[in-house]
RNA sequence: GCGCCUGUAGCUCAACGGAUAGAGCAUCUGACUACGGAUCAGAAGGUUGGGGGUUCGAAUCCCUCCAGGCGCACCA
């Protein structure tokens, strides 16, 4: 019995009460209640809170309505026991046979389970890393390529028709400082004031004056043109190679360039202008945010003619909006947090609702240590760590788990040591030994030709067994709460405690026949739940980018 | 000065407003002739940074103070 029968067995409960007169509820039964799993096994597999809340509307002591609740519920199917407990709460006991079918409905649903319709119809754009192409990535953008990706990947499973999208700012001055880098390099001059070091710079220059040898002969300002035309795509292909070997591919690679040669910034200053937000001082052309709840409004047009580099956020924006995304998600580094009420004002202006059709997400930063001792150099790059530094020293699943089992508004400190090593102390290798572990059972077991034996669910009956038994029920909704959240964080965390439970399970509860011991029913139904759970470990780690090995 | 984020066990971190705040590591004590010991059982460890408030109930929400991280351009 999954929580979302037991929520829909007690709003039965409660309209079987408001109908027989025993109970009066003003606003109505909900339609749903809080099903939640009790810390404390004590207080049953399944406990829900609804004769608190409802107590007041119902003008009813909390633990008499929790005494007529307990009454209709225990008729219930699948529900062997209510209690009363506390001031009000509800505990639940679920029978041994309405538990056991968790494993077969996982085993049904194979790869889907854990999906569900939440976010069914919904065009959910994600934007995540979109790091400039003048160096190799980062660490906050790795950050956001494991959680970004993840969340991508949990939306899917959630319904969602999703598409993952890079905003490549291929245009404005950081472009002209890194094309002049390649200049200078090219021609054995240090890199500009304002410019890009690193020894990446030198890697491009060569590259680019292999493909190109030409530019060599070329007067600065022709040269500067070649360096910037080629080398940013060098750099957009190295950036999008290395994203591709982390797991991380996008649906849209969205040039900045385009919405500044194809009249889209024109469209959008001309739109925010119609809507009234738009105003000119001092020969700029500035855009009302401050009304919108920004610090201050800010300039969109400078008064050399250019636009500032909102307008380009402006225009896409409007771009999203006209691709037709109910929801579009822009993911950011804590450095960039001073964005945020620009672009939600950006939203207001165009007459969107902040928070709905836009969502900005901060992802704090990240730190890589290696023995408790702060890493800050690069080998490649001579200033920032890289991606490729993080995987080099730990491993894609390794990098990807890391990054994406915290929340986003939590700084990381990575440690390589923690992160290398083979043992439990390592959350990565726990999960995945567990993986590993369910399949070398499952082998073990066709290897002796047993299982796939009628299932009765009622032998699934060990205090073990059910522990595990409801963390694979719990499965569906952490899913969809780490979507509703936006926190991939949460399936890293319950695969880690479900791990812990499959280990208890195993260790007190024996799979396979042993010796010359004759296979049996509970050998079928036990395979069948060690088949579940890899199934949850599976779809689980899948969901975070991170493979799920069948040895070790 | 203003804004965003954080502060929970010795360490790293959990905990959709719920019950006695939980895991892992480290420490101590135990368990391998049978499915992978990369595992498991147990002990110890806390005034959830301080102080107020909201309510049946607060680590969680509100106010305030303290400490740390990050930001506050007609740069992108």
């Amino acid at each position: 019995m999954t929580p979302e029968q037991l929520s829909t067995a007690i709003v039965h409960a409660l309209n079987a009460l408001v109908e027989d007169g025993s109970l009066s509820l003003p606003d109505g039964v909900p339609t749903t209640v809080v099903v939640e799993r009790p810390r404390s096994k004590e207080h049953g597999d399944y406990a829900t809170n609804v004769a608190l809340q409802l107590a007041k509307k119902a003008g009813v002591a909390p633990r008499d309505l929790a005494t007529l609740l307990a009454a209709k519920l225990g008729e219930a199917d699948g529900v062997a026991a209510a209690e009363i407990a506390g001031p009000g709460f509800l505990n639940i006991r679920v029978e041994a046979g309405a538990q056991g079918a968790v494993a077969a409905q996982v085993v049904e649903a194979g790869a889907s389970y854990g999906s569900s319709d939440l976010f069914a119809g919904e065009k959910v754009n994600l934007e995540f890393v979109s790091a400039n192409p003048t160096g190799p990535m980062h660490l906050g953008g790795t950050r956001w390529a494991a959680v970004g990706d993840a969340l991508g990947r949990i939306f899917t499973m959630s319904g969602a028709d999703v598409t993952r999208e890079y905003y490549f700012n291929d245009h404005g001055a950081q472009i002209d400082r890194f094309s002049r880098s390649l200049l200078a390099s090219a021609q054995g001059r240090p890199a500009p004031e304002d410019g890009y070091g690193g020894a990446y710079i030198g890697e491009i220059t060569e590259a680019v004056l292999a493909e190109r040898p030409d530019a060599r002969d070329l007067p600065d300002d022709e040269a500067q043109e070649v360096f910037r035309e080629v080398g940013v795509n060098m750099m957009f292909d190295e950036i999008k190679a290395t994203l591709h070997d982390f797991g991380v591919d996008f649906d849209v690679y969205f040039h900045e360039n385009n919405l500044h040669e194809s009249g889209a910034v024109e469209r959008a200053i001309k739109r925010l202008t119609e809507m009234g937000n738009t105003y000119e001082q001092d020969g700029a052309l500035w855009i009302r945010t401050e009304k919108y709840g920004d610090d201050k409004d800010r300039v969109i047009i400078k008064s050399d003619g250019d636009g500032a580099y909102i307008s380009g956020d402006a225009a896409y924006y409007l771009d999203k909006k006209e691709r037709g995304f109910d929801r579009c998600l822009i993911m950011l580094g804590a450095d960039h947090h001073g964005y945020v009420g620009r672009l939600m004002a950006l939203c207001a202006a165009f007459g969107d609702e902040p928070g709905r059709d836009l969502e900005v997400l901060i992802g704090q930063m990240v730190n890589l240590l290696d023995h408790g001792k702060p890493l800050r150099m690069s080998k490649r790059n001579g200033t920032v760590i890289t991606l490729e530094d993080l995987v080099d020293a730990i491993g894609v699943d390794a990098a990807r788990y890391a990054l994406a089992r915290y929340t986003n508004d939590t700084n990381i400190d990575i440690d390589l040591a923690l992160w290398t090593k083979q043992g439990s102390d390592n959350p990565v290798y726990y999960v995945q030994y567990a993986h590993a572990r369910l399949s070398a059972i499952l082998r073990n077991a066709a290897d002796l030709g047993i299982g796939g034996g009628a299932f009765d669910p009622s032998l699934l009956a060990h205090e073990k067994e059910g522990d595990l038994l409801r963390a694979l029920a719990e499965f569906p909704r952490v899913v969809a709460s780490a979507a509703q959240l936006r926190e991939p964080h949460r399936v890293a965390r319950y695969l880690e405690e479900t791990a812990g439970k499959f280990h208890r399970f195993y260790d007190a509860c024996r799979v396979l026949p042993m010796g010359d011991e004759d296979p049996g029913p509970i050998h079928d139904a036990r395979l069948l739940l060690v088949a579940a759970t890899r199934t949850v470990f599976a779809n689980g780690l899948r969901l975070l980018g991170v493979s799920a090995p069948e040895r070790m």
